[in-house]
DNA sequence: TTGAAAGCGCTAACAG
DNA sequence: CTGTTAGCGCTTTCAA
């Protein structure tokens, strides 16, 4: 066992309220006491606990994010940049990822007792759970239309919505087919609005959902296998990367050209996307972690008392050649 | 404030300890009693404090992980393979990138206070740190050297160097040049010594070693700028996928034909890898973070007490065209 | 400048 | 089956 505030307390000589105050730093302590403490902690290597010191002050000095599945690089960037902000602000900080389970609820408000607030990402806990968590703790929503009074950080989604759908209308495709379920995304859900909101005014443009349920890169490989039955349209526009590339990839197989006969689109520009020469929307996804770590940060230290809601931007890029190999996509 | 135990045990009109009976779901509450303190719970929505359980119980029930950095896919997976082990064994996750800070062994010491155990990847803090930390609580080293009798888990690097090696010089590759830092992680190290290994049965081949200090794409465009200047090799056989691919984008962008007149490799097997048609090793990053956390655990409840080292297969992934394109590399 | 003492919220003997 | 009580390790008045 390592020693206690008792221990370094005995061993100086003095009591522990005094070991206290050397610890904190505070300066009223003789420094001919601040140093026989001082090496009775040396001594003994003394740790405070910081169980006993959040038990006393009442706070945590650790904050928590939520996030629904850990797979893709888009969750990863957005947990890194929250990680790097909030090591930043000298909070610890505890990730959770519900990953579908039943249990995530539960979880989650266990994670809220032991953080003095935390980040939920997207579609993770039903919005009454996030009304109670919010009442325990300061809450900010990420990746999530606004609940109340709770802050929040989302990318732009109409905005590039519309310039990409633009895009490839302009590009001349009429038949669409939208890879992505708006039910498990509110991201994918104002994207697909921006899209039929500008498809409106374009009669001769005809946009079909599509709803495989995940996002990997198996969605846009099903996706195709179907349309391939049914009838290629003139572009797949999907609700992420990880698709997009499932579809190129899908596409190569069947030796359909990209983007001769059929035009693909993705979402996020993760680092594959590059490479596979994929059309698709920039999001800040590290920013994204780390304003909502700074906001948190914010209502923790009561710098602010009134909600925000964030909307970082995003950026449109077209990238014109597809960089993908039709062999070896094991 | 939140109810306490002791709110609870007031409304309930029984005593704290039985209201932590019932919390803890011991069986011998009468159930009459048990009902009406699950009452008061319910109506008073009480969450026991974790901090104070903590204490008393003496065990945080969390444990952490320390990883370098958090750029790239490769950590951002091994934390999601942890996080999702130690979830599933009833454990809070903590993460910490020390990303170089020169405060990096004073966090993770911090750290080591917050938890029941902890993981450290890498070249993270130094040796004597890691001796220190293992002292005070279980510790688990991931892909990186044992030390003393701490628990490790690591890739092979040796076997698959020797196999990547050995096919780049069965394709006719003499003049191999190796980008990567062997200082800044052992993994490399080792797979560089393994390269040496097979090269020295071959005398006709010749590797040469650059350090650029940094493990992102630009560490590969940098190189290959370098190169061009001095004289192409046959390959360019690179220490990560990262690295690999900003040296194919730097080829193509100077016109330079993979495979065609030089060859490169990388190792990972991140996603972007596929798309770009790059012949890489892989390493099974969410099984590397998960042994890791199941090793933990088993040293936290001392289901076992002899040390072990774990080392997971890897495996040559040869792809034969290069899927980049040489135009809108943004 | 220092110490005594009362918590912070909970668990776990030990008695009854 | 239930209550009393003594901690777990620390911070922080309040006195001295």
């Amino acid at each position: 066992m390592s020693a206690t505030i008792r221990d370094v307390a005995r061993q100086a000589g003095v009591s522990i309220a005094t070991v206290s105050r050397v610890m904190r730093e505070h300066d009223n302590v003789s420094p001919g006491t601040r140093d026989r403490v001082n090496a009775a902690v040396a001594d003994l290597s003394f740790t405070p606990s910081s169980l006993g010191r959040s038990l006393a002050e009442r706070r945590h000095a650790a904050n928590g994010i939520v996030f629904p599945d850990l797979s893709g690089p888009y969750y990863a960037e957005v947990v890194l940049g929250y990680e790097s902000v909030a090591a930043e602000l000298g909070r610890s900080v505890l990730i959770l990822s519900t990953h579908g389970r039943a249990a995530g609820p539960a979880m989650v408000e266990e994670m809220a007792g032991r953080c003095d607030g935390l980040v939920i990402m997207g579609q993770t806990v039903p919005d009454t759970v996030v009304e109670r968590l919010a009442r325990r703790v300061p809450v900010v929503l990420l990746a999530r239309p606004q609940i109340g009074t709770v802050d929040s950080v989302k990318a732009d989604n109409v905005d590039s919505a519309k310039s990409l759908i633009e895009h490839v209308i302009a590009s001349g495709d009429r038949q669409i087919i939208l890879i992505g379920d708006p039910d498990l995304s509110p991201d994918v859900a104002e994207r697909w609005a921006g899209f039929e909101k500008v498809a409106a005014a374009h009669p001769e443009v005809h946009l079909e959902q599509r709803h495989p349920g995940l996002f990997g890169e198996r969605a846009g490989t099903n996706t195709v296998r179907e349309a391939i039955r049914s009838g290629l349209p003139d572009a797949f526009v999907c609700a992420n990367d990880e698709m997009a590339l499932g579809v190129l990839s899908e596409l190569r197989a069947h030796d359909i050209d990209v983007p001769g006969q059929v035009r693909v689109t993705g979402w996020d520009d993760i680092m594959a996307a590059k490479y596979a020469g994929l059309t698709t929307v920039r999001q800040p996804m590290r920013d994204l972690g780390g304003t909502a770590a700074r906001l948190l940060d914010e209502i923790i230290t009561g710098s602010r008392n009134h909600p925000r809601h964030e909307v970082l931007p995003t950026e449109l890029v077209v990238r014109t050649s597809s960089g993908l190999s039709r062999k070896d996509m094991r």
